[in-house]
Parts: structure tokens; sequence; C-alpha cells
DNA sequence: CGGTTACCCTGGATGC
DNA sequence: TGCATCCAGGGTAACC
């Protein structure tokens, strides 16, 4: 479920009411999804503490502690979300954060059980495990250095955008979109952009990130929602994403669904007219 | 090392 | 209505 601006949209709505406040109890319903610690433990740790802060890194929900209780870092995957509200599934419910003082209940709930929990004893030992798996943020990494990461891979620019150790928070939607704005076949082998193709996608990722976030993300089905469970708005606005058979928005040009290699079942949408690989270019197979 | 595939889970939509 | 099948926003381990 959720790429970069629906995590962005998470973590803007837990901090209004995590930051400064204490755990009064942290309920594990789940704990097939804690990583490397146990239910006891890290119940035991949370006892107390108070939360310095909510960040993002990358698709990852980063809460803080105060007084060296460590991180706890929360990784949504495909159908994890926070809730401030009762949850509407309340069998999805993986873990509740009791506060104090005010006392309240934030929720996290996961319907497919994909998403993972991990708890660190220090910033740097969360740092260690970001930079394993991840690269820089999409909205931080500059245009040299997305250069230099295209240019050491043949693969195509799609499922390139999509690897977090490459750069980290675009998924499946905003890969799309972010290629339709830029003009790019998905298939396009990353190491065969120009210069200039490469500061256009960079430029396309900022602003169809930032927009996706101004919108709070997307929503379909019974998937994604915010704290409040409101719909993210960017699914009605979008390019291509969901829109196999419509006209291009840039160029009426018809939105074909295809599936690529190298990502597996995944669906790919694209404008065929704006879209193309140039022919000097071979496509790769 | 680079690239590809199987698999982890479950719920909702669709088709018969 | 009931059941089977397919599909899904992510990510990792294992494999060639």
């Amino acid at each position: 479920m959720p790429e970069l601006p629906e995590v962005e949209t998470m973590v803007r709505g837990l901090r209004g009411v995590l930051p400064g406040r204490s755990l009064r109890r942290l309920e594990v319903r789940d704990p097939s999804l804690l990583q490397g610690c146990t239910a006891t433990s890290l119940v035991r740790r949370m006892r107390g503490a108070k939360v310095a802060g909510v960040s993002r890194r990358g698709k990852w929900v980063v809460v803080e502690l105060e007084d060296n209780r460590g991180l706890i870092v929360i990784q949504p995957r495909m159908t994890g979300g926070f809730w401030l509200i009762e949850p509407a599934r309340p069998e999805h419910i993986r873990l509740a954060f009791h506060l104090d003082k005010p006392e309240a209940t934030v929720w996290y709930c996961d319907a497919r059980r994909l998403g993972k929990v991990s708890w660190y004893r220090d910033a740097e030992a969360a740092e260690i495990a970001f930079c394993r798996s991840q690269g820089p943020d999409a909205l931080q990494i500059d245009r040299e250095d997305l250069a230099e990461r295209l240019a050491r891979t043949s693969r195509g620019i799609k499922p390139t955008l999509m690897d977090q150790k490459v750069l980290a928070g675009i998924g499946n939607i905003y890969a799309d979109e972010t290629l339709h704005r830029t003009g790019l076949h998905p298939e396009r082998p990353s190491s065969s952009l120009s210069l200039d193709e490469i500061a256009r996608l960079h430029s396309a990722i900022g602003e169809v990130l930032a927009r996706a976030i101004e919108l709070e993300g997307s929503s379909f089905d019974a998937g994604y929602r915010t704290v409040l469970g409101l719909e993210g708005g960017f699914l009605a606005q979008n390019s291509v994403y969901g829109r196999e058979h419509q006209p291009c928005p840039s160029c009426a040009g018809p939105i074909r669904k295809i599936r690529i290699a190298g990502l597996i079942g995944r669906p790919t949408y694209y404008c065929a007219v704006c879209q193309v690989i140039p022919t000097r270019i071979s496509r790769p197979r």
C-alpha cells in the first residue's frame, strides 16, 4: 500500500498526537510482525516511555523515544497503517499505543500482515539498518547522485526507480506517474538516459511526490486511509496509474497496462504515444 | 555482481 | 448464493 507520500501523510498525522506523550502501555496483538525482539521485551521497554518525535525514512515510520528508550521502526509494506480513530476493522489491529495524559490510543493495523516492526537501541543502530536496505530518500537525493546510480545498471528504469537501495520511497504508483511526467518508457535501460532526461526525471520525482503529499496520498478500494480515516486524493487527478484505455492527459494517446520484467506480477501503466523507446536504443528482452 | 523468481499474507472483486 | 480464481500500493531470500 503505502509509498512515500502515504507514509509521509501518516507521519504528519502521528506528529499531531505522539510527540511529548508517554506510552502508558504498548499492546502487541500480533507478535509475528516483530523483527529481532520479542513482544514481552518490547512491551517492557516501552512502558512509560515518552515519544520524542516521529519521522519518515523512505517508506518506514520512525518513532523515537526519549531517555535512551530507543526507536520503534514500522514498515507498513502493502496494507499497514495508523489510526487515531477507532479502526473500521478491529480484527486487523496489530499494535495499540495506549497513551497517557490525556489517555488516548493510536492503533497500527495491517490486514495482510506483511508489515514489520523493529526496535533499535539508538539512532546509530537504526541508521545502520536503514543504510543496509535503503538508498537516499527520494525527496533528498540530488541530481548528480541519481545520475550516478542510474548509470550503474542497464535494467529497466521503472524497476530501478522502485529499488529502495537505489533511492527510497517510490513504489508502483509513483514510478508510473513520474515516468509519464518525464516522457520515459518504463523499460528504457536506466543507463541509456541522457543527462537531460535524468534532470527532468529528477524534477518529476520531486513534483509528483510533493503533489501527492499535498493530496494526502493515493487511496483505492479498502486500502490506505489517513490517520483520520479519510481517502487520499491523488488518484482522482493522476495521469496513468489505473487508467488503462483512457486518453493520456497530455497527448490523448491510449494508456496501456503491461507487465514488465523485474516486477513479477505488478502492473505498469504508460502512454503508448508519449512514452516510447527511441529506435536507436534496443529494448531489453 | 546483476538480474529474476518464489514466497510471505489476506481481503476484495470478479467469474462461473 | 457459493465457490474458485485472480489481483493488490512491498520487500526479501534464494537462485541462475
